[in-house]
RNA sequence: GGGCUCGUGGUCUAGGGGUCAUGACGACGCCCUUACAAGGCGUAGGUCGCCGGUUCAAAUCCGGCCGAGCCCA
């Protein structure tokens, strides 16, 4: 009959809380602020389901705070940069970077991407999200940019960035400079081509397997390895490359496999890592053969201008043509691709700005070590990132959508003249450098054309969400941030530059905890993906099931593992948002005003106020350690299956001042315990039932639940209470009767009853029974059907001998046993000793009987109950 | 190939030394009960991936294997 609306409900809710402003951070507050490192949501698009899960993890975190009494910093923001929004503009118009002023290029993207903003906010609003809109940022904003760029000038006035000329990652299709953490790795199939090289002087050749052919232009060594016997007569002498003719000796190095293709390898540059280690190791002449646009130069000879692909076949057919293509072979390989175009990147040489990372390594970890984890085990694997790091990172990028490197470089000497920091934010495209010509040559100064990796951006989000060089005071009361909440993918990127840049600047870690989710995955547990068609869309979902129902299924989702989407957590959402809403119904018309404590609770008030107070304990801590699905999951077993199934049940035939104060303090209580994970039905129910009796404006400002008192017996007695109810109401189910039959005599035998004496109210009342009468023994014939062995203590006392033991309880007649124990105990003999077997070990189960009167048994653990109809 | 996480009724999941293993979904049966049939009560359904080891006691700890996912090479 009632049923929740969560969509009407929902919107109406989120129109209060951001006409009422209840998110806002108040920078003027005293209290203890809470700040989140929000990650600004990339402007692809529309929300997907991994962000709707992640970005509700944190929102959870978000209300917690609020009602745990912080000033609570949780920013709206959004990244606004880099290459995919340049991949799908290129795309969108047919356009490469080449092919427009830059200025007309960036207008472009960042039309495209600021087109998606008012879309993505509206969808945070619909997933109830309390994103503060007054401490909005973009990542292309000029103040945001300004606090990259002086970033950049401090570091560079510390020595700490640098510009280089060494081999880098690069992305032909995007022409640009990538970092390591930037390239992906992807399986692949190619041929291994086995070509004859000429020896030198002589009349024989060396076979060499290459997956490479087009790099034959620029071999300039080829290696064996030094054990190889078979080949050891080569080192020292020269080869003659195929096609080209030109002389290249052969080396000796450790790092060749012999098992690999003909354990003869051409060293070129660059066709992989290990050439380029060769590189190194034997300083040898970086020769380009293939260009920033992935190209073949001159020294491909007629191959020039040919792309990677067509000089590959072009020089394989020649290679056959003269008789030197041996064989080929299919081959796995794993193949380098850029991560956002998957074109397969080569090396190339290309001057470029780096940070100096290697040489912080440790401080790194050891900052990380300083920040609390959550879960821990994701250190593990930044520290594997970390130790795995190979080069400095590369900071440029030939691109245009991003924030430029602020200084400009003389056109005769190359020196370079840094922005002053006053100037920024800055564009050296466009803007004046800061003196009119170079300080040691006066030839002119050029504007630096490279922007800075994204990454650079992200990594300074803490000191811009910290206000670093724009409010001095601020700073000091934010820095460093409460919590950096992300997916793992991005530890070796986001979070490791983010702990990079705050030990290079502040010498400081820059947020106390970082909370790490996983990815959520399609329904069978696979990874989602536009190629497969298993996206899942959550705006449907948002719509038919609402908000609440769809953050439930993200607080199900424990942090760090991958969760496949599970739409039955959705509906199991959904429905406990319309058992809070019913329960509310049922309480809100019983409590009318704010009831105070009277003196005499009945044990079923102190039994649930007692099973509240440990369940808002354990809750409190769950969210403390951001164990949402534990949170949940407690708050929603108390709730459902104590509150509700039971406590409900046993005061519908009670209205008095007792069961008004519990009805209202812990249904009070238990919405607010929910109310950060569930906000909307849980806001609806404190309007509707406590906003006239309760000073806050809204339940997610009120303050978080403390334990009251737990009452051990209470709660003994309201176990044994809802024991008895349950079974009596079994019983009537059984025989096939309503609920709320009359039953006109019950009876309570065995010694814990007599416990319920004085409480007999309750149960009658709950089970619409006429009578009740307890006894502990009386009238009864006992009889003791079965002896188990309580193994929990017999193995401490007994060790070796406790399987001696269970198994003497367990061939016990169950009669024998319980006699000889309650004379004193069981003695036993083993290996000539003798063992004592007493009650404590040994859980009898007694089959009560009652004679003379037409009734129906029911047992509950040592309890009998005598029903008659 | 390496690291991490995970294999628990048909499906999904909790628990991480103490012996009738938690709960949800689904199935089946019953019940319209002074909040809720989008509800309640009950029943069936399990060699806790496999093999070893440690222990009086292992789903739990250790080792190996198999399988999955992520991250990295």
């Amino acid at each position: 009959m009632s049923q929740y609306d969560s969509i009407s409900t929902e919107r109406k809710w989120q129109g209060r809380w951001k006409e009422w402003g209840i998110h806002r951070f108040d920078p003027d507050s005293e209290k203890p602020v809470y700040s989140i490192d929000n990650p600004p949501r990339y402007t692809s698009g529309s929300l997907h389901l991994g962000h709707a899960t992640g970005y509700s993890l944190i929102d959870f975190a978000a209300r917690y705070r609020r009602m745990k009494g912080y000033n609570v910093f949780y920013p709206l923001c959004f990244d606004v940069n880099g290459t995919p929004t340049e991949v799908k503009v290129e795309k969108k118009y047919g356009i490469t970077k080449l092919d427009l002023p830059r200025s007309e290029y960036r207008r472009l993207c960042s039309e495209y991407a600021n087109g998606f903003i008012d879309e993505m906010t509206h969808h945070f609003e619909i997933l109830g999200q309390s994103m503060d809109p007054s401490i909005y940022y973009q990542t292309d904003g000029r103040y945001y940019r300004r606090i990259t760029q002086i970033s950049f000038l401090r570091l560079l006035r510390m020595g700490l960035a640098y510009k280089g000329d060494y081999p880098v990652n690069w992305c032909p299709r995007c022409i640009t400079a990538l970092a390591d953490a930037e390239v992906e790795y992807r399986d692949n199939v190619t041929d291994l081509n086995y070509i004859r090289f000429p020896v030198a002087d002589d009349d024989r050749h060396v076979m060499i397997a290459t997956t490479r052919p087009e790099l034959i232009c620029t071999c300039q060594t080829v290696a064996v390895h030094p054990d190889d016997a078979e080949r050891s007569d080569l080192v020292g002498r020269e080869l003659l490359t195929p096609l080209y003719g030109k002389r290249v000796k052969v080396i000796a190095d450790e790092k060749v496999d012999p098992e690999y293709g003909t354990g003869t390898v051409m060293v070129c540059t660059i066709g992989d890592k290990v050439d380029l280690e060769w590189v190194m190791k034997y300083n040898l002449p970086l020769e380009k053969g293939i260009d920033e646009s992935g190209l073949m130069t001159a020294i491909a000879g007629p191959y020039e201008g040919m792309s990677v692909q067509e000089a590959r076949a072009a020089v394989l057919q020649d290679l056959e043509r003269e008789g030197l293509l041996e064989k080929q072979e299919r081959q796995d390989q794993n193949l380098s691709v850029c991560w956002r175009c998957h074109e397969n990147i080569e090396y190339l040489q290309v001057p470029q700005w780096f940070l100096r990372t290697l040489d912080f390594k440790e401080r790194v970890m050891s900052r990380a070590d300083e920040v609390e984890w959550f879960p821990e085990f994701m250190k593990i694997r930044l520290r594997d990132w970390v130790e795995s790091l190979e080069w400095d990172w590369v900071l440029s990028r030939q691109r245009i959508f991003a924030t430029p490197i602020p200084i400009w470089e003389c056109e005769l000497c190359g020196e370079v003249v840094a922005a002053e920091e006053d100037q920024c934010y800055v564009d050296p495209t466009e803007d004046d450098p800061p003196v009119d010509s170079c300080p040691s040559c006066g030839g002119a100064l050029k504007g630096c054309e490279d922007v800075f990796d994204t990454w650079m951006d992200s990594s300074g989000s803490p000191l811009y969400n910290c206000f670093w060089e724009r409010d001095e005071r601020m700073f000091e009361k934010l820095f460093p941030m409460s919590l950096r909440p992300q997916s793992h993918d991005i530890i070796r990127t986001w979070a490791f530059y983010t702990l990079l840049r705050s030990e290079q600047l502040m010498q400081s870690i820059p947020w106390e905890h970082i909370m790490v989710h996983g990815f959520i995955m399609s329904p069978d547990g696979t990874p989602m993906h536009s190629s497969l068609g298993n996206v899942i869309d959550p705006m449907p979902i948002l719509e038919e099931y609402g908000a609440d129902a769809m953050r439930y299924y993200a607080c199900t989702c424990s942090l760090g593992v991958d969760h496949a989407f599970r739409e039955k957590d959705v509906k199991r959402g959904r429905r406990l948002a319309n058992k809070v809403h019913n329960m509310g119904n049922f309480v809100g018309a019983r409590i009318g005003s704010r009831p105070e404590r009277p003196a005499d609770l009945s044990a079923a008030d102190r039994w649930i106020l007692s099973r509240y107070s440990d369940t808002v304990a354990k809750v409190d801590a769950h969210y403390d350690s951001y164990h949402f699905d534990r949170a949940m999951r407690d708050a929603e077993s108390f709730a459902w299956h104590e509150f509700a199934d039971h406590y409900i049940e046993m005061v519908k035939h009670r209205d008095d001042d007792a069961v008004r104060y519990t009805l209202y303090t812990v249904y009070l209580g238990l919405i607010k315990m929910i109310a950060p994970l569930m906000p909307h039905v849980t806001e609806d129910a404190f309007q509707a039932h406590f906003r006239e009796h309760e000073e806050d404006v809204s339940i997610h400002v009120s303050p978080f639940p403390r334990p009251m008192e737990i009452d051990e017996e209470a709660v003994a007695m309201g176990e044994m209470m809802r024991g008895v109810i349950s079974a009596v109401r079994s019983w009537k189910a059984d025989n096939k009767l309503p609920l709320n039959s009359r039953i006109s005599r019950l009876e309570l035998v065995g010694e814990r009853a007599v416990m319920l004496r004085g409480h007999e109210g309750d149960v009658t009342g709950t089970l619409k029974a006429d009578e009740l009468s307890i006894t502990a023994s009386a009238e009864l014939e006992e009889k003791v059907v079965a002896a188990r062995p309580v193994h929990a203590k017999i193995g401490p006392q007994f060790k070796s001998d406790a399987g001696k033991v269970a198994e003497a309880i367990k061939k016990s007649d169950p009669g024998e046993l319980a006699a000889r124990l309650s004379e004193g105990g069981m003695e036993l003999e083993a290996d000539g000793r003798v063992l004592t077997v007493l009650p404590e070990h040994v859980d009898l189960e007694r089959s009560l009987l009652l004679h003379g009167r037409e009734v129906d048994t029911v047992q509950v653990d040592d309890l009998l109950i005598a029903i008659e109809r």
